[in-house]
DNA sequence: CTTGACTCTACAGTATACTATAGAGTTTAC
DNA sequence: GTAAACTCTATAGTATACTGTAGAGTCAAG
């Protein structure tokens, strides 16, 4: 099978060879064996592999989880509901993150309402909400 | 002025004393000054600053940008407008980040929705969607 | 006066996903 | 045959916000 070298495959992939070293340092990238000078030699069907992991990545899974990802895909019996497990356990992080987020985003929103930046920071309802766990404005303090 | 030693005042924010020594170290909360045999001592008002930190913290502010608006909150001549600007500039973060992590969701809720969750993980179309730039199924691939 | 609790400094480690560097060997192009 | 470009290993550094440890000094209670 036609073999490529670590730099060949990297730029391939828009990566640097130090990226590949990682990979394979924690078991998500082997090589497929060495030339007789200690080179790493790839398949090129390694592509695929790495094309998989930079997918999976931009979908939030973490390269652990990528990893358990990539085994599921090549191990025999592996069922098609380990995968969606995964997949919905990080469906429920990201919506959690999503909670969360927007959490903050309402009370900012509040704040920002508030300011009408002008004037010292002193008089920065932003700052005075910070400070006071409970300040006596008109408005409830959306901390 | 009353002061108190940071074991006292770590517990009293719920904190650690190596955490109080960590905000020393990045400038966020100086000792209001040491003790003869070295010992820092915390004027009891640094509760307060610690509940700033805290608050600002939960609404998403790193700590260097608390760093900011707590040398706004005390600075003479510091405005209101770069408070908000600050929070502004937050809310634009916040919302990107609710942005990708919607994008991610409906990706990943098309694939769950696939994906029926019985026989070999070999024929799940998560794995597939994630192995095939262009699948040849019916739907298109949310990736 | 001793014991236990507390504090000090300095440094290392945690998580994640890399990136950078040094120093040495290898391969390719001319 | 030499120089550039590539590769190797091992180690350290990046970001963030801490946590943990070692070894030594200090303070309060009984």
């Amino acid at each position: 099978m036609q073999t490529v070298t670590i730099g060949a495959l990297a730029k391939q992939a828009g990566l640097v060879p130090g990226t590949l070293r990682y990979y394979e340092s924690i078991g998500l990238l082997q090589p497929a064996g060495r030339s007789p000078s200690g080179y790493r030699l790839y398949h090129r069907a390694d592509m695929q592999r790495l094309r998989f992991i930079r997918r999976a990545q931009e979908l939030g899974f973490s390269l652990e989880e990528v990893a358990l990802l990539l085994n599921l895909s090549h191990e025999r019996g592996a069922q098609a509901a380990d995968v969606r497990r995964l997949t919905e356990e990080k469906l429920s992080d990201i919506a959690e993150r999503i909670r969360d987020l927007k959490r903050i985003q309402r009370a900012l929103q509040v704040l920002v309402g508030q300011c009408h930046g002008k004037g010292p920071a002193a008089d920065c309802p932003i700052l005075a909400a910070l400070n006071d766990a409970a300040p006596r404005s008109q408005t409830r303090n959306p901390l």
